[in-house]
DNA sequence: CGGTATCCTGGATGATACTG
DNA sequence: CAGTATCATCCAGGATACCG
């Protein structure tokens, strides 16, 4: 089901166990949205700029499975659909937090004198 | 770089930002190799079962551009080449933990009640 | 030993159209 | 509204061969 190939019982650690689990290019992110609030199948739509309803739906169905989306289903018309996370869902969000810290330092603004080699910034520390 | 396909700058958050850089098939592994001890690219490799040459060595090429690995070659003949990580390498591992004892406690084993619906294992407690 | 150079493939993702 | 069905695409990853 993840990205990795790798299926339950040729995990090497607990690590590659979990990144199957959001290995999907869009997992984190609706985890992210309904980590906030509960959503419809559409609002979801919104929150991800970009991700299509084939995989959208394909990736919730994978994450319902995967026992961290709860799927409510209300029988009216039109229909609506509302999508929460289980307490295993939550528990995924809390142990994604130091790796998301981790990402808006280190990725989104990275620390200067260990960036990438082909970022040549001259960094300027005030002595010029 | 990564999987997602998304690039700096269009990043959502932090942890989107993160799996872009853990993203390949066998880069949490090589941090966690590399976190027990420096590795010479061959051992690396018996490390990784069922990693290719240029697999393995396009993840290393991408998390030394990503400031994750330190690549020391030495000038002799047979030649050598090892492999560490780097402070910032160490972080991250350090803030995939929490992630990875998640994966351990829901993944590898899984909590009776949350599980998979298609994992109607009866699980005999004891009364048998 | 530690790689590179090619070629190839599967599966995740995307686009579009249609339905209850 | 909330999907499913189909077809197209992209590319990370794998297989193999060769090089300094």
């Amino acid at each position: 089901m993840g990205t990795t190939g790798r299926r339950p019982g040729a995990y090497v650690c607990g690590i590659d166990a979990a990144m199957d689990v959001i290995g999907g290019k869009w997992k984190v992110l609706i985890l992210w949205a309904l980590h906030e609030r509960p959503c419809r199948f559409g609002e979801l739509r919104r929150e991800l700029p970009g991700v299509t309803e084939k995989v959208l739906a394909s990736h919730l169905r994978e994450m319902e499975a995967d026992g961290l989306v709860h799927r409510e289903a209300y029988d009216e018309v039109p229909p609506r659909v509302e999508y929460s996370l289980t307490p295993r869902g939550v528990s995924l969000n809390a142990a994604l937090e130091p790796l998301g810290a981790w990402g808006s330092a280190n990725v989104l603004s990275p620390a200067p004198g260990q960036m990438r080699e082909d970022d040549d910034v001259p960094l300027v520390t005030g002595a010029a």
